[in-house]
DNA sequence: AAGCTTCTGATAGACGCCTATCAGGAATTG
DNA sequence: CAATTCCTGATAGGCGTCTATCAGAAGCTT
């Protein structure tokens, strides 16, 4: 038995194909009693309106925009290159993709260049910052009926449709535990470098690192963060500080970018099989470091698999359809030099 | 400027619909020479036949078939509810996806299910044996034109389209690695349990493991294999007797199914946190046990993700359109406490 | 050059849904 | 009860492609 239609609806509705369409798509006003009888035979027929043929017949382009930091972070970079290649294999099915820079790190030139695009596209997603001025922004988008997501970084009070990306508190969880089981038994200091406290996501990095360090594993000493603002020569800077202000410093996690200027440093001063060194993101720095063992471990967001989830989620709140919540879940990927893909 | 269509192709090439259509789908013989000035046009106006359109017009069902191990293995039980899950969800776009059991264990009962299901389906995602009689079964699929993917194990002497699944040694490696840093500077033995032999990817995975375990932690005595059968009891047998014999074990790294029967011998042993214990597939049972830390850590390959790709590669394959390897990577995940999803 | 085969063009009718229009029927108002 | 307003039905046309048919054109053979 084929899959039910719009008239087979409308049959045992008994009802026009018309009527059943204006019920569906709340084209106009139709009585109450009518709307009920035709959901009455959706249920029957377990009618689901084929996707393919609606979109096709609605030929309606999907724009959406990405709103990603400037500058040469390794890891905005790679997710820059996944949305140019997502715009590339969507635009064959009717979907626009602009890819903007901005300053993120401002909540002002964020909030303006949000304010600005409203109504150019169905949907935004933004690597956002978590500030009041941002949050107004966002709230104005959702407001006027645009779909928004936050990328990577949420802004939890704002009226965003989804948050894409991984639970920042976890991500520091698995650091520590890992970061402990490493050093087993041993004593000493841990340092950990942030890119700036006024970033949600390394703040709760942070947070969580430290809850699971202090519990669990009160044999090494954590050292007060320090902000390397994802800079690597400003990290490098921090990083040889650290390393010699602490000749026991066992440990080191970064929690932001920068990944680049900790290699640096922890060569400079020859002591990359001393320290456990705890990054994240995977680029092509992490990977090379990775191999050779000056990193032990990197926690990794996918970020091609990121900007598929924003596109899909965008797509499903332009076209009402639901989402399927299991694949929508960011993963804390973990790589040590035997599985990186 | 619009997508160009099959007519705008027609026009620019001077000639009509139905010969571009005879171009791009291979209807009828077409002279060399048109052929070359309907490609050039496609070229020329940088054509891509639209997928929506063209599914909805051919309205033709892809039929698909999975074919799972029978038996209670919890992995596969994931499987499984994948692949129902998918079937439900799939079922919207015309795609029909058949579930079968069988004994993947006995290359005869697989090679004679392959053979039988032959001209039923489109296509045919299997977890195989990698056996000569398999083999020979998944080459008469692939002549035929049934599209075939591996599942989880793969069978690589044949003709199969793709296989879908992890890179088992990297998995073994991977194990090692974590083995051998968890353990950072102890003395003791390390136990390995596969569910079989003659399973490709248990043996792939030991040999990973042992490749690793050997250069790299040389302080660590590696036991010889013993196999667990894949069933819970076998292994808490094969597990109890183990940490018997060896009051000095301090790892364990279980290769297949069975997590159920080492934490039971673990515990009955009580030795739970003297063992760092690392199993493949992340369960319910092996969820439990990590958080409460009678396991140290997963490695998983997730199901959804697999069924999904062997969807979408058996979808391209049989639609002759190319797939994104990138997408269809299956990635070794790490799983401590900190990060289940 | 006639006769045959091979190509090509034109066109109609799906596929399932969306959009729009218009007329007529039902419900509401005074 | 008539005059409105509100709902509904019927239908046409379109989205871009596929499938099928048939007539006529082009190419080849002898």
């Amino acid at each position: 038995m084929a899959r039910a239609t719009i008239e087979d609806v409308a049959d045992a509705a008994g009802v026009s194909v018309a009527t059943v369409d204006r019920v569906l798509n709340g084209r106009a006003a139709v009585r109450p009693k009518t709307v009920e009888r035709v959901e009455k035979a959706i249920r029957l027929l377990n009618y689901q309106s084929d996707r393919l043929a609606a979109r096709l017949a609605r030929s309606k382009e999907y724009r959406f925009c990405f709103i990603l930091p400037e500058g040469s972070n390794a890891y905005m970079t790679l997710l820059a290159d996944a949305v140019r290649e997502e715009a590339l294999r969507m635009a064959q099915e009717k979907v626009v993709i602009d890819l903007r820079h901005t300053d993120v790190f401002s909540a002002d030139v964020l909030g303006q260049t949000l304010d600005k695009i409203s109504g150019l596209y169905d949907g935004v997603a933004a690597v956002a910052l978590d500030h009041p001025r941002v949050r107004e922004s966002i709230n104005a988008l959702c407001e006027r009926g645009v779909a928004v997501v936050t990328l990577v970084s949420d802004v939890p009070g704002s009226r965003r449709t989804h948050y894409v990306g991984i639970d920042n508190a976890a991500a520091g969880r698995t650091a520590a535990t890992l970061m402990g089981r490493y050093l087993a038994g041993r004593r000493g200091k841990v340092g950990l470098i942030a890119g700036s406290l006024s970033l949600r996501d390394h703040v709760e990095r942070q947070f969580g690192f430290e809850q699971v360090m202090l519990h669990e594993y009160p044999g090494l000493t954590l050292l007060p963060v320090r902000e390397g603002r994802d800079d690597w020569q400003i990290v490098q800077g921090v990083a040889a500080q650290l390393l010699h202000d602490h000749p026991d410093l066992i440990g080191l996690y970064n929690v932001g970018a920068g990944t680049r200027g900790i290699v640096g440093a922890l060569e400079a001063a020859g002591r990359q099989r001393q320290v456990v060194y705890i990054a994240h993101e995977l680029t092509d720095e992490s990977r090379r470091a990775l191999i050779d063992g000056t990193i032990d471990i990197v926690i990794n967001q996918d970020a091609g698999h990121e900007v598929r989830s924003a596109i899909r989620v965008l797509m499903s709140r332009t076209d009402r359809s639901p989402i399927v919540e299991a694949m929508e879940r960011i993963r804390i990927d973990i790589y040590v030099r035997d599985n990186i893909p």
